[in-house]
DNA sequence: CGCTTCTTTGATTCAACTCAATGGATGTGG
DNA sequence: CCACATCCATTGAGTTGAATCAAAGAAGCG
């Protein structure tokens, strides 16, 4: 449960983006060697964190947004009646924590899924060196803007895709994110349990089962409890939706 | 048909933020009266525009956002096999066309859903100005975390909540924001048809009709056409989720 | 090795969708 | 001003995809 606060915290050591192959994946993309040593001042790295530990929580003042250095996070919410509802996934050179500037607290928890590290992006100091790096500025907002597009696709994927095409999406969007990040996009390791994938497409986790082994059954994977091979991808992507030929009336309006 | 473009645009004069009553909701918030002067030199408004028109759609070269001064707007994705997608409704102050930024193209499409007028934002000034005013910069920080946040409630909402708790939700939401904007939190009229209230919270119409009338059975709101009279503001609120004694093992971790 | 947690599988139920038909409002042209 | 067409909303009947309930199997942990 060390979580960094010590007296003297050894922990939060001057980050090296230059040097990080996360760069271009990250908030210095688009930055020359003045610009990125400028932001390295601001930016810390974490030490590692064990899994399940918390890199912020909902209601913690607003101070830093966080890149996933290594590792894996989730972000949830949590409602008035104790649910929780994961928002996102977040892997390495993503950007955690935006939604805080608003109200300077953070409205979301993230909790590391495995070990993990992280750098953190002090606001204020950023917003300050966004004044003189129009670049940086720039990202910024194009990390925001990216977000949002996220959050309408996901939209999308939750409000008009069966369950089937909600968890070939998933599949599908992961690999193109490890691959993203130089791994393998036919095969990873899920870092999050049936229950959190249920949870974030709004299935239950035996829906979630169930489908991973009809997928099995049918050659598209072989899934060995977190281990995903994606043995036909093409398949797969036709499931995602938009190429089927039974169109539903959910509100389509053609 | 007529969306601008004309070869001497009369439509195009020089906003007056300064006077404007949506100031404190707007793009402006927070910025003292030299500041305001500078936002006010970029900013356009627009001539009314019919229901219906496009204020830009998908593809579309992003140059700018635009913030509703009157009237209100439905913005929607449409994904590879023609199904459209409600993102959200806007009503004056509120600002569209943030998901543009990254691909310095729109990604969503925009229209009136009434007769309506908009302010023009062009991104590139915008952004110049935030540099000289740390204010400004921190106003569009704050306006696109807010964005995000909402996003996250509403994929709460639509992966959690039941039909006739999305409709609560639904109608408390734009009773708070009616009452924002000077109106009545307890008689509104839709702009949108029940389509497009179904398309946006994953309902069919029907479920959507047939929750209206249930309610109505029930005391709890007047509904004709268009017209809603909250009648029973805490019963309605009460449904919204977050109080049922009923739980369901839909994926929350208790 | 025993306990707990996670996952899988089966049987059953139900909320919301689909299909179908009617009704009401608005608009158009003769 | 009326007849007709269109669009939107409502209501009913029946179906179904995913949830719920239940139980057993597998993996991880102290």
């Amino acid at each position: 449960m060390i979580e960094s606060g010590q007296v003297i915290d050894f922990s939060k050591i001057k980050a090296n983006c230059s040097n990080c192959s996360l760069h271009e994946l990250c908030l210095p993309r688009g930055l020359n060697v003045d610009d990125l040593e400028k932001l390295e001042v601001v930016v810390k790295g974490s030490r590692p964190i064990e899994k399940g530990t918390h890199i912020f929580r909902a209601e913690d003042p607003f101070e830093s947004f966080y890149a996933v250095r290594s590792g894996s996070v989730k972000v949830y919410i949590i409602n008035e009646s104790g649910e929780e509802q994961i928002i996102g996934f977040y892997f390495p050179g993503e950007i955690i924590g935006f939604d805080g500037i608003e109200h300077h607290k953070h409205t979301c928890s993230a909790v590391s899924m495995e070990t993990a590290t992280y750098c953190s992006l002090p606001y204020e100091k950023i917003t300050d060196i966004c004044k003189q790096i129009p670049d940086l500025q720039n990202q910024m907002f194009r990390l925001l803007s990216r977000e949002i597009s996220n959050d309408n696709q996901l939209l999308m994927t939750i409000n008009k895709r069966s369950a089937e095409e909600k968890i070939a999406t998933f599949l599908i969007n992961l690999s193109s994110r490890f691959q993203k990040r130089g791994y393998s996009a036919k095969e990873y390791n899920l870092p999050m349990s049936r229950q959190e994938i249920g949870n974030y497409l709004g299935l239950t986790i035996e829906t979630v089962s169930r489908l991973f082994t009809k997928f099995q059954r049918n050659g598209l994977v072989k899934i060995n409890r977190k281990a995903i091979i994606l043995e036909n991808l093409p398949a797969i992507h036709s499931i995602c939706g938009g190429f089927s030929d039974k169109p539903t009336n959910k509100n389509t309006m053609v």
